[in-house]
DNA sequence: CTGAAAGCGCTTACAG
DNA sequence: CTGAAAGCGCTTACAG
């Protein structure tokens, strides 16, 4: 009998018949044919209905095993009893973070039974917006927006219109690591407090002793960049210490640029004790630009970072840092996303992770 | 006209409906009606066919607009038209070497219309068949089997029944990060030439005057950690150095452990001058042990690390290790999943990454 | 260019 | 427990 596993395809295909690169395959059709039964009831097998006669679904099973049957999940699906989907969109899969927050993310997603799709933007709102439409296409369940995105009434609206089109074919879009939209709370986020890790990072480095504590990170227009300097801003007014311009400086979120930034600081005759940085890259690239002045750390300088990096803690000296929760991150996103939790904001701490690059200064 | 963008619904509902979750939502036939057409020149607009007329199309449009229309992706998928979409299965998600592949493997399916799911094994076989069945059903294009497996007649036994399996609805399974199968040649590996790194490594020890070389990685088992210590065996047979079975230590891929074993080893008066690991994660820990032990690096030891991972670059020393390409095995593996390429066996080279960590021994 | 109709591969209310 | 039938939301060969 088993030549029976694939249809005779020797007629023209009948109207209506799916695409070139379908393949005759095997339906439940042919199983209920063959185990003698309806379709009704070998579907009933299939989906776990426990109205059916034990014999009738042995032959079922039988039945589809001989004949190489595999469900179509599609179909299925369009009857709303398929394989659910969550979406993971991000601007870029780079890094131990992107892997972190996707690895929380699966794993809720996992232990209850749905697939997630992982999708990069590139930071084009031209593909952001092609991909919102294909997710609502294919009717996932939710959409994670993850990461820092532009902070600005563009993107606010852009999400808000997500939102509202994904709410259309029931899907909810969740914001991951970046704040709420004030102009739209009920547009859920669930991030961590990066205000909170770089204030802690000013409190560690006053009362050691410092006061010309400079800044380096990128500039206005995207959300990391913004809290993290925020928390900076604060940290200083906290401990009436004024702004000072020049020790704000700019850099793009490679050790490269850090280290460049560093180098100007550094030769600008600030006075500087200590650099408190937006991430660890830009840290490292610190590190590199006062090694090459001939600057000792931690001595003589100061440095902490902010996203506990794999290996800084083996940098000499260790880097002190600040660690997000990024695995717990992807796990609350996920867990609202299916209705696990409730449909809040949410906002996890951080850890100060203190290690032996910011000492008390010389002087 | 905004109150008919959902349908009536105060009647019963019919035969054969939807299941619970899905919303009554306007489909295909309502636009048509909308505008005043037929189902299927309303299916033809969406389908991009162009033998329609333009203002049938204006309208279609129109009424798809107000409406609040949305294509049911599920539905076309089912007819062979829909999104296609390939799944990378992966032990566990950590670290920048799965964000690299993955970052591979999403341009190249982003660039040519695939979406990517994307799983975690954590290394259970029983989920991985189910996710294989799962993928089966949503007839996915192609499962990419990403990174180490284990290395036994059971491990081939299972891929082969995948890939049988997946055949069976059209779909390929691509193995990516480890080597072919032998008993099974004809499932397509994407891999990076692993025993040519240790072997580069083991050439500069050499090179350098080493001749005492350790080796410290994950015992038998799995393809990374045999192809990596058959690297190591090569290189010393190359150059006519017995192998001694005293230097070659077992250690999981952590750095404690890999720290744990280095330390045993450099205490044991093997008289090593030089050691190379499995991972940059274990040679870190031979970093701490050596430290711990008072042995000044690179002066009394050498340490080759293996994956190039972040920041390795800016220990001291700098250390010296293997570069594998990972987003272009990404790129690599998904070109075949997709037919962009042929569907044969690759290896990448690797690149060995001289630093500061490798110096010519003392003595 | 267009429409009526058949079909894809399922699910399920209904009536035994 | 079971089957005939209607239905989901599409696509497409056919015949204008």
């Amino acid at each position: 009998m088993s030549g029976m596993s694939i249809k005779d395809s020797d007629q023209k295909p009948p109207r209506g018949t799916p695409g070139p690169d379908r393949v005759t395959a095997v339906n439940l059709r042919d199983v209920a044919a063959h185990a003698r039964v309806s379709v009704a009831t070998a579907s009933r097998v299939f989906a776990g209905n426990p109205n059916v006669n034990a014999d009738s679904k042995a032959r079922v099973l039988a039945s589809a095993e001989e004949l190489g049957y595999v469900v179509n999940g599609l179909a299925r699906a369009m009857m709303g009893r398929g394989q659910q989907t969550i979406a993971f969109l991000v601007r870029a899969m780079i890094g131990p973070t992107f892997a972190a927050i996707a690895a929380g993310v699966e794993s809720v997603a996992g232990r209850n039974g749905h697939m997630v799709l992982m999708s990069a933007t590139e930071g084009d709102p031209e593909r952001e917006r092609d991909l919102i439409r294909i997710l609502r296409e294919l009717r996932v369940r939710a959409v994670l927006l993850v990461g820092s995105t532009e902070n600005d009434a563009l993107f606010d609206e852009r999400a808000a219109t997500y939102a509202r089109d994904l709410a259309q074919v029931n899907a909810s879009l969740i914001l991951c690591g970046r704040p709420p939209i004030a102009s739209h709370p009920n547009l859920v986020s669930v991030n961590y407090d990066q205000p909170a890790g770089v204030g802690a990072a000013m409190d560690e480095l006053v009362r050691l002793g410092h006061s010309r504590i400079a800044y380096i990170g990128e500039g206005r227009g995207m959300t990391t960049a913004e809290l993290r300097l925020g928390g900076y801003e604060d940290g200083l007014r906290r401990h009436n210490i004024a702004l000072d311009p020049s020790l704000v400086c700019v850099a793009a979120n490679i050790e490269a640029d850090g280290a460049r930034a560093a180098d100007a600081l550094l030769r600008s005759g600030s006075g500087v004790t200590a650099i408190v940085t937006m991430t660890d890259n830009i840290a490292i690239g610190a590190y590199r630009a006062a090694r090459a002045l001939g600057i000792s750390l931690p001595d003589q300088l100061s440095i902490v970072g902010f996203d506990d990096a794999p290996l800084v803690g083996d940098l000499t000296p260790a880097l002190t840092t600040v660690r997000p929760p990024f695995f717990e991150l992807g796990v609350r996103a996920a867990e609202i996303a299916l209705d696990l939790a409730p449909s809040e904001h949410v906002l996890l701490p951080v850890t100060f992770m203190k290690r032996d690059s910011a000492v008390r200064p010389k002087a």
